[in-house]
DNA sequence: CTGATGACGGTGC
DNA sequence: GGCACCGCCATCA
């Protein structure tokens, strides 16, 4: 199982409604930088069943490449799922966070190898 | 094997 | 709040 597939799996974790940071992705599978789980969403290919749309950055922001139609769409998905954002395009982290996996969900993927 | 390529985060100014 | 660094390393050509 390559990184990448542990942030795939993480992400689906993600319940409706909620979003979850590059950061905190990053503490649950162990990657010793967030930076690596943008690296695994930017190598994802349209079509994956990854809610890709649910990981945004630790402002609360959309954070996107120069491309705008996809930006919209992430915002669009997530507004759809109930999740607001403010003229700045920030949404409330306080309020839509994701509050992660328990140490259960870890043991039982035999995830504790990598951190936690 | 080597080098380029990146959806970030924290810190300091 | 914004901006410039720096750390960070799997994947692919």
């Amino acid at each position: 199982m390559t990184l990448y597939e542990r942030i795939y799996f993480v992400i689906r974790q993600i319940p409706h409604g909620k979003v979850a940071t590059y950061g905190q992705i990053a503490r649950i599978v162990g990657a010793c930088s967030p930076r690596m789980v943008g690296y695994a969403l930017a190598a994802l290919q349209s079509g994956s069943d990854t809610p890709w749309q649910r990981v945004i950055n630790s402002q609360g922001k959309i954070s996107l490449r120069i491309d705008e139609i996809e930006n919209n769409l992430q915002q669009l998905l997530l507004e759809a799922e109930g999740v607001t954002f403010d003229e700045k395009g920030k949404t409330d982290l306080q309020q839509f966070g994701w509050e992660g996996v328990t140490w259960e969900w870890l043991n039982k993927h035999n995830m504790l190898n990598y951190e936690n």
